[in-house]
RNA sequence: GCCCUCGUGGUGAAAUUGGUAGACACAAAGGACUUAAAAUCCUUGCCCUUUUGGGAGUGCCAGUUCGAGUCUGGCCGAGGGCACCA
């Protein structure tokens, strides 16, 4: 073939690859088994270029992996219960199912077209009930365990969505998916007891020695471990009141206490209910914002209550009790001691309200008297004023002598606290997996009998509706159970718990009897290598990790591991944002560029566009390019050339035309090199034996290897095109044709991860039928004669020369005062000494 | 406010352990081929010098070292995470 056609052997190759098989997996017990899993699409419609940059990545390690002859599972499906579809279908009058399984079908063949090395046999969709039926049979299981609960509290409600959110799901007080400000709302939900593992979940992170540190540290900051003690406050001023118990992780600090604070949803606020200045307080509380500026900005306002609390270092010391709107209630007791000397906060709510600030810290370097004026001191120090504390050393003395004080006053004892909270999982909508509960007449529940599952969602249903579409369906909701009626619960489950566990069900997607197949997934368990945005950092990472410890939760037989052995979180690919004169988005394909200025047309007149910044693509933005147009034009291989090239993997990538055209380009110089090669080879001619082309072969198969384990997919594009303008100069030479055949072939294996489809068609022009393993470096071409020794005269570099390999010291010295640069810059000076790095480098000391 | 990461040409970036800074590519300028264009190929890249050559140089300032993009301390700047967490 002539010219590289990339339509005809892109599609011949996979359909082959489709016809045969070949990515096809089984369990074998006989191989070394490699999982590579990239997230898994919400199948919106299209797949977008985060999506090809996502599975390009995946598929260079898990065609890389399969040449290196491991048993390579390398799955796909879809994330498929979700918002998205419900709006979809509501606005269009479909059904969310056909709208899904239209999408999925669509982006499917995109998929294909990239030419990714997956078993589509395994393909699982979360919301076929052949998926979530296994759900709902976890849902029982942990429902057994006590490990699922349910209760009425304050929740995160997205008016917009009509929803509620975990905490997880709401930034900047925001919702995740809507971006409308969230409500608090008093609801009765469904909650998985996440906090029981937070241990196990911080503790597991340090074994993750292969996953990006920046996430470790995340998911550590959210599980929040605080160390402390509980006290119990006695209090005065009511009968039906004994003590209020605060957790603190200062209890060094409590002879500067000087009022006791406490959430307003705290229980003893229903003895101030009907309380007309409690009410305009809890009033003055809830119109702070939810947004981080307004929290952050809101003063500090309290209400005075009439009742006292005792210090327990000193039963003489009593002070006020305040609700204080900056107590939160689902945190520690919902209730905190104020030491206004040690605790920037707790200093503000003193000086609002006139309390004392007694200072019980001072710094270590600080010699003369040291009082807390305009800001509290929150660092360590030497205890004052605080009777038997006095003189200890803070924090570490300290906090251990007043636990160890509290403890023998039996006014409290040592804990640990977290941050993470349980994770409500209840989603007042259709379009989710049902919640296998059911209630009778009185309100009383219990789940749904596991032969009676799975509980289906009703198709083809009016959305319309106001609240829960499924609250409607009062055919639906009633089931009989042991000939008894009950009535479904309508909320869903909140669609991040499809995902926990998505990555078990890809070893034994088809097995009816169960969600998992101990066999298998004993086999195919951990994921090797987990890829996708860093965006699902806490949320999915850490649902999955909670999934593991929750099934393997008495139950002696499930494998107890971390489900994400590796990770790596890829970079977003971002794109320049173009406005027209009036401030509107212009699609990059209404720009185009003259003389290296950007246009666009309007009413046939040209007009110059505004340059924004570069970001990450999104449709608001307008600043998106559509793969499936782009593999049209260039073909599969030379846009994972392109998503590969530029950028590390881990960084943002900057979309560029220009980019995209050399790499198409450079496909097709390929192919003509590729035709000079075959026509040498076949010439069968006997030439001279050249080491050169030894030598850079296997140290490619050094780069390139190296290169691949470390994820530097950047450099190994790099490593490509340094491959090609290489043979294309040494290709002129007088070479043996079995002697380039045999390291054509190699340098091909090398290339064939990233360039899939050029490279099989390669090999089959060569008529190379035999089973590809990934090549090793032979070390007696990597170890040269000669080295370039690089001579400095202190310590900066003056001249390089070439010569033997491993010459004594004081032959290297001899010949490099025979450099010509050298000895014009040493002949008139002392030379005082010399460092040798053998091979490599000498540096002469002179003055 | 706390925590983390990162600052290298016009641009995206390379540089296994401290040892040739700028690989590879994009863009630009100049040139070759061509009647011309496209395509392709070559050269250049900061400062001084006609050339030879020399010098500065990896955000800034110090330090360690024969030698620092790489290690240490301080500062400046950008990005990300958390956010009244007691």
């Amino acid at each position: 073939m002539e010219r590289y056609n990339f339509k005809i052997v892109e599609e011949k190759w996979q359909k082959l690859w489709e016809k045969n098989k070949t990515f096809k997996t089984k369990l074998n017990k006989n191989k070394k088994k490699f999982y590579c899993l990239e997230m898994f699409p919400y199948p919106s419609g299209k797949i977008h270029m985060g999506h090809v940059r996502n599975y390009t990545i995946g598929d260079v390690l898990a065609r890389y992996k399969t040449l290196q002859n491991y048993n390579v599972l390398h799955p796909m499906g879809w994330d498929s219960f979700g918002m998205p579809a419900e709006n979809a279908a509501k606005e269009n009058n479909l059904d969310p199912k056909d709208w899904t399984e239209k999408n999925i079908s669509v982006m499917k063949e995109q998929l294909k077209k990239l030419g990714l090395s997956i078993d589509w046999d395994r393909e699982i969709s979360t919301c076929s009930p052949e998926y979530y039926k296994h759900q709902q049979l976890f849902f029982l299981e942990l429902f057994k365990k006590g490990l699922i609960y349910k209760k009425e509290n304050y929740v995160n409600w997205d008016p917009v969505d009509q929803t509620v959110l975990a905490n997880e799901q709401v930034i900047d007080g925001k919702g995740w998916r809507s971006g409308a400000i969230v409500e608090r709302k008093k609801l009765s939900q469904w909650f998985f007891k996440i906090s029981k593992f937070s241990d196990e979940l911080l503790s597991g992170l340090d074994k993750l020695d292969k996953w990006p540190n920046k996430v470790k540290i995340m998911q550590k900051n959210w599980i929040g471990k605080s160390f402390g003690c509980e006290i119990d406050f006695k209090i005065e001023g009511s009968s039906s009141l004994n003590s209020i118990k605060c957790f603190t992780t200062r209890p060094d600090t409590l002879f500067g206490f000087s009022f006791l604070a406490v959430s307003a949803d705290h229980p003893i606020s229903k003895f101030y209910e009907k309380n007309i200045g409690f009410q305009k307080f809890k009033q003055e509380c809830s119109k702070t914002g939810t947004t981080e500026e307004s929290i952050a900005q809101a003063e500090k306002i309290g209400f005075k209550t009439d009742l006292i609390a005792i210090n327990p270092f000193d039963q003489n010391e009593k002070v006020p009790v305040y609700f204080a709107n900056f107590v939160l209630m689902d945190y520690g007791f919902g209730a905190v001691f104020g030491c206004p000397a040690h605790d920037q906060r707790d200093f503000e709510f003193a000086k609002k309200y006139n309390l004392p600030i007694k200072t019980v810290v001072k710094p270590r370097d600080m010699k003369d008297e040291f009082e807390v004026k305009d800001e509290a001191y929150v660092g360590d120090g030497i205890m004052i004023n605080s009777s038997f504390l006095n003189g200890l050393s803070t924090p570490n003395e300290a906090i251990s002598k007043a636990i160890e004080t509290i403890e023998e006053k039996k006014s409290g004892k040592q804990k640990i606290n977290f941050r993470l909270k349980d994770w409500g999982i209840s989603r007042q909508r259709y379009w989710g997996c049902p919640i296998p509960v059911v209630y009778d007449d009185k309100g009383n529940y219990q789940t749904v009998p596991e032969d009676q599952l799975p509980v289906k969602l009703p198709e083809n249903i009016n959305l319309k509706t106001t609240g829960n579409p499924l609250d409607h369906q009062e055919e639906w909701r009633t089931i009989t159970i042991k000939g008894k009626k009950y009535k479904l619960e309508t909320d869903t489950l909140d669609t991040f718990v499809d995902s926990s566990w998505y990555y078990l069900r890809f070893c034994s997607p088809t097995d009816t009897s169960y969600g998992y197949n101990l066999d298998e997934i004993k086999y195919w368990m951990p994921v090797d290598q987990y890829i996708g945005g860093v965006e699902h950092a806490i949320l999915h990472l850490l649902y999955s990790r909670f999934f593991m410890l929750a099934l393997g939760y008495k139950n002696d037989d499930f494998i107890s591991k971390e489900p994400f052995e590796g990770l790596f979180t890829q970079g977003m690919v971002c794109h320049e944002t173009y406005k027209d004169k009036n401030n509107n988005w212009l699609s990059p394909n209404e720009v185009f560029t003259e003389d290296g200025k950007n246009f666009y047309k309007i009413n046939d007149k040209k007009e110059k566009v505004v340059v924004g910044s570069s970001e990450s693509m999104s449709k608001s933005k307008k600043n998106v390019i559509d793969p499936e147009k782009i593999i049209e034009t260039y073909g599969a291989d030379a846009v994972r050339l392109f998503i590969l090239s530029d950028s590390p993997p881990e960084k943002d990538i900057q979309w560029s035309e220009q980019g995209m055209v050399a790499s198409y380009k450079f496909i097709n110089k390929f192919w003509t090199l590729h035709n000079k090669i075959l026509e040498k080879i076949k010439s069968n001619k006997k030439g001279s034996n050249i080491n050169d082309l030894n030598v850079f072969t296997n140290k490619l198969i050094q780069k390139i290897t190296f290169n691949l384990e470390k994820f530097n997919y950047n450099v190994i594009v790099a490593n490509i095109y340094e491959t090609y303008n290489f043979l294309v100069k040494e290709i002129e030479k007088d070479y043996e044709s079995n002697m380039l055949k045999e390291n054509y072939l190699k340098i091909l294996i090398l290339i064939m991860p990233v360039l899939p489809h050029v490279i099989s068609e390669a090999f089959n022009d060569l008529n190379y039928k035999e089973k590809l393993e990934w090549p090793i470096a032979d070390s007696k071409y990597l170890e040269e004669k000669f080295v370039n020794i690089v001579i400095q005269v202190n310590g900066k570099k003056k001249s390089l020369i070439k010569i033997e390999k491993d010459l004594e010291d004081k032959d290297v010295i001899n010949k490099i005062k025979k450099d010509e640069k050298i000895s014009n810059i040493i002949s008139d000076k002392n030379l005082l000494k010399h460092i040798i790095v053998k091979n490599r480098l000498v540096n002469l000391i002179i003055k």
